[in-house]
RNA sequence: GGAGCAGUGGCAGAGUGGUUGAUUGCGACGGUCUUGAAAACCGUUGUGCCGUAAGGCACCGGGGGUUCGAAUCCCUCCUGCUCCGCCA
C-alpha cells in the first residue's frame, strides 16, 4: 500500500506506475473519494466537537436547561448521521481502491512489458555439452522409478506427482542442504502454519488480484499458502518491533500450493509447473532505509546464488522489467537455471524487494529510537531453493550415458550415495 | 463439538453509564542529591487522523447497536483460559 499523501501529491508519478507495471487502477477516482472523505471527516469532527462541548455541561445543567441543551445535542446527532452514512459508503471504495495502488519500480529497473525483456545481469556456471543424447528429467525419473506422473494424475488429476525412492531422497537432500546453509548464516528457522486468514494474503499483497491462484478452504476462510513467504512476511503483522529487532532474518521450509488457473497448456510437461511443491524461503525485515533495503536485496540474492553454485548449476541473474514486476515489487531479480530440455535459462528463484509496500499493508512497524516514532519497516524476499523444479536441472545435468544420474558433492551426504541407479 | 470464564496503556492491575485517554504499582526516560552508584524526591512516559500552530477528533480485542452521553449496557465476530467429548 502507498501513503495516500504521496499519491495526492504526485498523481502522476502513480499513473505512470500504473502504466509501466500494468495494473489497472483508477487515481482519479482514488483522490475524488478521498477528498470527499476529507471534507465529511472533517465536518463529523467539529460536530464532535460542539457535542463534547455541550455534553460535558448537561451533568450540572438545571432541569430546564438540561432538556434544551438534549434537542440541540439530538439535533447535531441527526447532521451526524447523514455525513456517516455517506462515510461508511466511501471508505470501502476508498481501502479497495488504496490496495491496487502499485508501488512505482526503482529507477534501474528497466522498463518493458513482458519477462521476455527482462534485462541479463550475468552468467555463472558452464553449460555442459553432451556427448550422448540427453535425456529429460520425465524420462530420466520414469526410467529411474524415482518419478511418478501417471500416478500422482490418476490421484489427484494433472500437474500432480509422486516422487519415489531415491527421487523423494534427493527432494530432500536439496531442502536439507539448503535450509542448513541459511542456517549458517543466522537465519531463524520458522515452521510456519501454511493455511492464513485473506488478511495475511492481503498484507503480502497476494490478495486482490491473486486469489484465483490460491486454494481457499472457504468453510473456515482460510486460504493454503503458495509460498512461505506469507506467513514468514506476516508473522510480525501489526507489531511495533524494537529497533534492536532488526534486521529481522527468517528461513522456512514448507509446502506451497498454486492453482495455476490460467497456466491450462502451459508448460504442461514434466515437473516444471505443478500444483505443489516444496521450498526454502528467506524474508529480511529490516529499517525503512533504501540502502539498507538494497544491501539485504544483494545479500538475500548472494544466498541463494551460494547455494545454486554449491550444487554446482549453470544460472544467470536477470533484472526484472517494469511489466513482469507485482504490484508491490520495487525491484526483483530472478534467478534462471539452465534447462537443457527447456533449453534455456528458466525461472527458479526471485529475489524481491517490497520498501515499506507489504509493511503499509500489514501494518508492520518498529519504534525508531532517536525520532521515537513507530516507522513502517521495509520487507523483502528470495527462493533458497524450490523442488521438485530445481530438480530438473539436477537430474538432466547429471545424468549419465547409462541412464544414471550422478548425485551433487554437497548432496551425497544427505543421500548416501554417489549415483542413482536403476 | 458441548459447557463456562476472560480480553483495559511496555508489563501488572483499578475502573459497571456523565469533565476518565482512563486511579495505582512496576519498568523506562529526564532532573535534584552523590566522588560514583544505589536509595529517596520531582517530572515525563500509548497510537492514529485534521491543523503552520494553538488546538481539535478518534481509539479501553474487532465490528455493530442502545443513549443527549459507553471502557462501563446489548448483539456479533476474533483471541486466550478451564472442564467434558473426540483424536494424529
Amino acid at each position: 500500500m502507498i501513503d495516500i499523501k504521496l499519491i495526492e501529491a504526485q498523481p502522476a508519478r502513480f499513473k505512470e506506475a500504473a502504466r509501466t507495471k500494468k495494473f489497472d487502477v483508477d487515481i482519479d477516482r482514488l483522490l475524488e473519494v478521498y477528498d470527499e472523505l476529507k471534507t465529511l471527516r472533517q465536518k463529523v469532527q467539529d460536530i464532535a466537537t460542539e457535542k463534547n462541548r455541550i455534553g460535558k455541561a448537561v451533568p450540572k445543567m438545571a432541569e430546564q436547561q438540561r432538556k434544551q441543551a438534549i434537542a440541540e445535542l439530538s439535533e447535531f446527532k441527526e447532521q451526524e448521521q447523514k455525513y456517516d452514512e455517506r462515510i461508511k459508503e466511501l471508505e470501502p471504495q476508498f481501502e479497495e481502491l488504496m490496495l491496487l495502488v502499485p508501488q512505482p519500480a526503482g529507477d534501474d529497473v528497466p522498463v518493458g512489458e513482458d519477462d521476455t525483456e527482462n534485462v541479463e545481469i550475468r552468467r555463472e556456471g558452464q553449460i555442459r555439452k553432451f556427448d550422448f543424447k540427453p535425456k529429460d528429467h520425465i524420462e530420466l525419473g520414469t526410467a529411474l522409478d524415482i518419478i511418478d506422473v501417471e500416478r500422482g494424475v490418476k490421484l489427484s488429476g494433472t500437474r500432480n506427482y509422486f516422487l519415489k525412492g531415491d527421487g523423494a531422497l534427493l527432494h530432500w537432500a536439496v531442502l536439507r542442504f539448503s535450509l542448513e546453509h541459511m542456517k549458517a548464516k543466522g537465519y531463524v528457522p520458522l515452521m510456519v502454519p501454511l493455511l492464513v486468514r485473506d488478511e495475511a494474503m492481503r498484507g503480502t499483497a497476494y490478495y486482490p488480484g491473486g486469489e484465483d491462484q490460491a486454494y481457499r478452504m472457504e468453510k473456515d476462510e482460510l486460504n493454503l499458502v503458495g509460498t512461505a513467504e506469507v506467513p514468514l512476511t506476516a508473522y510480525h503483522m501489526g507489531e511495533i518491533l524494537q529497533k534492536e529487532q532488526l534486521p529481522a532474518k527468517y528461513v522456512s521450509m514448507s509446502s506451497c500450493f498454486r492453482r495455476e488457473a490460467g497456466a491450462a497448456g502451459k508448460d504442461t510437461y514434466g515437473l516444471y509447473r505443478i500444483h505443489q511443491f516444496d521450498k526454502v524461503e528467506q524474508v529480511v525485515v529490516c529499517e525503512n532505509d533504501e540502502q539498507e533495503s538494497d544491501k539485504y536485496h544483494a545479500e538475500i540474492l548472494h544466498n541463494s546464488e551460494e547455494v545454486l553454485q554449491a550444487l554446482e548449476l549453470p544460472y544467470r541473474v536477470v533484472n526484472v522489467c517494469t511489466g513482469d514486476l507485482g504490484r508491490g515489487q520495487i525491484k526483483k531479480f530472478d534467478i534462471e537455471t539452465w534447462m537443457p530440455s527447456r533449453e534455456n535459462y528458466c525461472e527458479t528463484h526471485s529475489a524481491s524487494k517490497f520498501g515499506e509496500f507489504q509493511s503499509r499493508r500489514m501494518n508492520l512497524r518498529y519504534k525508531d529510537t532517536e525520532s521515537k516514532k513507530n516507522i513502517f519497516c521495509h520487507t523483502l524476499n528470495n527462493t533458497v531453493i524450490a523442488s521438485p523444479r530445481v530438480l530438473i536441472p539436477i537430474l538432466e545435468l547429471y545424468q549419465n550415458a547409462d541412464g544414471s544420474v550422478t548425485v551433487p558433492k554437497v548432496l551425497r551426504p544427505y543421500m548416501g550415495k554417489d549415483r542413482i541407479t536403476r
